[in-house]
This record gives structure tokens, C-alpha cells and sequence, in this order.
DNA sequence: TAGATTGTTAATCGATTAACAATC
DNA sequence: TAGATTGTTAATCGATTAACAATC
């Protein structure tokens, strides 16, 4: 069982969002060379206020020092620490169609230390298929493999009939943590974390803007 | 230009997100033959407030029938005209990669009414290749192709180094929105609308909640 | 020290929710 | 009519921002 231990108050699911934003950013600054960096520099590139820059840090401590800033090093190791990026974290991926193994090519997961260890499919002519160094799994070996390998989040990347009940093995199996790509809302008990990202909601969010003749300015935030 | 000359006044971007989680609930209900909802039996279902599902719709008019409720199959009319689905809208795929053709086959878009009208792809091996009905273009081509096809969106699933280029380019043929999945904050002009997909923010969105224990219980929104 | 910038408190803003008159 | 549910106003809640004492 990780951190805690001194109280962190229930942090706003944007505040996490934008500690992701800021990582990023200070992982460029390092590598440019830059030493310090200011709440006021930082909210710039993003058209943040520095202030809230200030308190989505605040939630997690006092890493600033007045007068200068932040270490930029010392920030980013911080923030990696507390989004849990200081580790690898073992994922399986549920569905190997287009999306699904689209997103084991896609190189960012692996490079924020999300290891794709594991991928199950129902499709009989997929399991036993090899993908790079793993194996195609069906879904039954979802209890052993969770044991095996320590996955502890899932990418479910299957269609939207079959959502639901894998999401329910997958919980059952215990996993912690689930990145849901399938077109279709998805429940889980409430100690699991889940994410929906629904493709064509994004899509349908900028087709309204544009069916009301674009205007309605961007949002401000 | 489309619709406005009665006022609409500024929705909140959740408001639209809403809408398009409504508009699907309807099309469920409407399949499974049911008449009418009250925004009570519509908010159970994603456990929402009825007063918000009232007061989300309330932006755009008056839909519902005192005692009554609404009748699902006009409800669903009137969204789907509000989020522009009840037209065609012509996107513009930019990158051809694995997300790229990922998200080419992926079924949710047209049947959303968004059609991938055409790709775009600077590398030089894959340019000219067919894909399905389409020809890959290279860039260049954009501004051409943006008349000729009337494409109004643009996906962009290009590496993180070309994205602000790409867009730039996209913008500047025309393109008023942007669903962006490169693994970069991409900036546009302020009359041209953009969403930022960051698929590993997501995913650095669940470690958080790992790395804490778990706890922090699901955010109430 | 003087100047800069933090961490934090208080004010502001906006979104969610409760409550209820209007009305089917 | 009596019961149900809307559309809307007012209250609540939470997140953003301004302001400033603390301090490097």
C-alpha cells in the first residue's frame, strides 16, 4: 500500500489533469537547461493563472521558493512522483482490433512507464497469436494473469456490447484502474477508477460549435 | 452559416458533453420502443441531477411537456440538431499511422455523420497509396482538398514534433476544428474551435489515484 | 537591504442543486 | 380535478482568481 500517511485533501480531478500538463512542460524546461521556473512563466504557456498554478501545487506541499520560483528539476521529480510516474506500472489491454493495437504501437504510454503486459481478445482467431514478445490471451486467464504479471490497470479497447462485461472481469480479476476506449459509457464499483474516453463525444462536442457557426469563442478553460 | 439569429446564450462546455450522453440514452430508448422520460428517469441513469438534465436542455429551449416528461424520439430530433449530427460533416485525417488507421476503421465517427473524406500524410511511402475509396495526399494538397471536398474538421494523428505544423497548415486552408490525439498541446487561432485528446494523460489521470492507494473515492463529477 | 515570488486567505465567479409556481 | 413534471429562480457549493503577508 503506497503514500499517504499525512493527509492529502480530495484534489479536484482538473488540478490532477493539469499536474500532468505541468510534468510535461517542466521535463521540456529541464532538457532545454532551464534551472527555476516561476508559477507566472509557467501559467503563460498554458493561459493559466499563476495563482492556480500556485494551489493545484499546494495540494501536495511547499515545493517553491519565495523570491525565486521552483528547481525545475526538483518540481518535476515531485510531480512525478505524486502522479505515480516514479514507477512502471503493469497495464493489460483488453481487445486487439484496430484501436486496440494501435494503442500498443502508440510509443507515449510506454514512455511514462505504462507497460503493456498483457492483451486478451475473445477472438478465437487471435489468441495464441504472438505480438512482439507476448501472447494473445482469452479473456478466462484474466484472474491468473493478473497474479502473474501484476497488472494492476486495463485499457479496454473491445466494442461497445462487450464493454460492460469485461470491465466487470476485470474488476473481478482486480484491477484498480480502467482506461475505457469503447463507444459506450461503462460502471464499476466505486473503489476502482475508471476513465471514459469516448472518441466520438470529443468529435460531436466540436461539431455542436460548428453547427452554431463556430462562434461562442473558445471555452475559457 | 448555420442556425443562431435567436440568442444562444454562452453553454458550458460540460452542458454540450451532457448533451451528447443524452442524445445516445434517447436513441437507446427509442430502439427499445419507449415513448417518453422525465429528466428524473434520464438522470438516474448517469447519476446526474434532474434539475441539471432541465437546465442543460433549458439552454436551447423548451422541449418537455408539464406532467409529462418528454417524448423521446422528438428530444432526440431536436439535440441531434443542435449538435449539428443531423447533417454530414467531411474530416480531414491527418496522419496515417497506427492511431491514424485506427481511428480511420473506427466505426463510431460515421455513424455519427462525421466522414473521413480524406488523409493526408507527409511520408512519402505512403502517399498515393489507396485506402479504401480514398487516395493518401501529401500536405501539400491541403488547401485544394479542403475546397473541393468541403472539409470542415480535421483529425490530427501525427507525432508530437509535426502537430502545431500540421495544424498550422490546417487552419490556414480552412479547417475550423481540431481533434487533436498527437501527445502535444497544440495552440490555434481563438475562432477555431480544438480539442487536445491526450490519450497518456488519461492514463497518467488513474496512476495518480493508484499511486495515492486508491482512495479519493470517485470524483462527484 | 530591495526585489521577487511564494503559499495562503478572502473575494469572485460559475456551475450544480433545491425548491416551487406554472401547467400538462 | 389531482398528480406529475416542467422551466426557472434562488441557494449552495466548489473552483478560480486577486491580493498580500511571509520570506528567499
Amino acid at each position: 500500500m503506497p503514500r499517504p500517511s499525512f493527509k492529502i485533501p480530495k484534489v479536484p480531478e482538473m488540478t490532477v489533469r493539469r499536474l500532468s500538463i505541468y510534468t510535461r512542460c517542466l521535463a521540456h524546461l529541464e532538457e532545454d537547461g532551464v534551472k527555476t521556473v516561476s508559477s507566472q512563466e509557467l501559467a503563460e504557456r498554458f493561459a493559466l493563472n499563476s495563482a492556480q498554478v500556485r494551489k493545484d501545487l499546494a495540494y501536495f506541499g511547499e515545493f517553491g521558493i519565495r523570491g525565486i520560483g521552483y528547481y525545475v528539476s526538483n518540481l518535476r521529480a515531485e510531480l512525478q512522483r505524486i502522479l505515480g510516474l516514479d514507477r512502471e506500472w503493469q497495464v493489460a489491454l483488453v481487445g486487439y482490433g484496430n484501436l486496440g493495437s494501435a494503442l500498443f504501437r502508440y510509443r507515449g504510454f510506454a514512455q511514462q512507464g505504462f507497460r503493456i503486459a498483457a492483451i486478451f481478445d475473445e477472438d478465437p482467431a487471435k489468441v495464441g497469436k504472438a505480438v512482439d514478445d507476448l501472447t494473445i490471451f482469452p479473456l478466462r486467464d484474466l484472474p491468473r494473469e493478473v497474479r502473474a504479471r501484476g497488472l494492476q490497470l486495463a485499457i479496454v479497447a473491445v466494442p461497445a456490447e462487450s464493454a460492460q462485461l469485461v470491465t466487470d472481469r476485470l474488476v473481478a480479476a482486480g484491477i484498480k484502474a480502467i482506461l475505457n476506449f469503447a463507444p459506450t459509457r461503462i460502471k464499476v464499483a466505486k473503489d476502482v477508477r475508471l476513465k471514459n474516453v469516448d472518441l466520438s463525444i470529443e468529435l460531436e462536442g466540436l461539431s455542436f460549435y460548428l453547427a452554431q457557426g463556430v462562434r461562442q469563442l473558445p471555452s475559457p478553460r
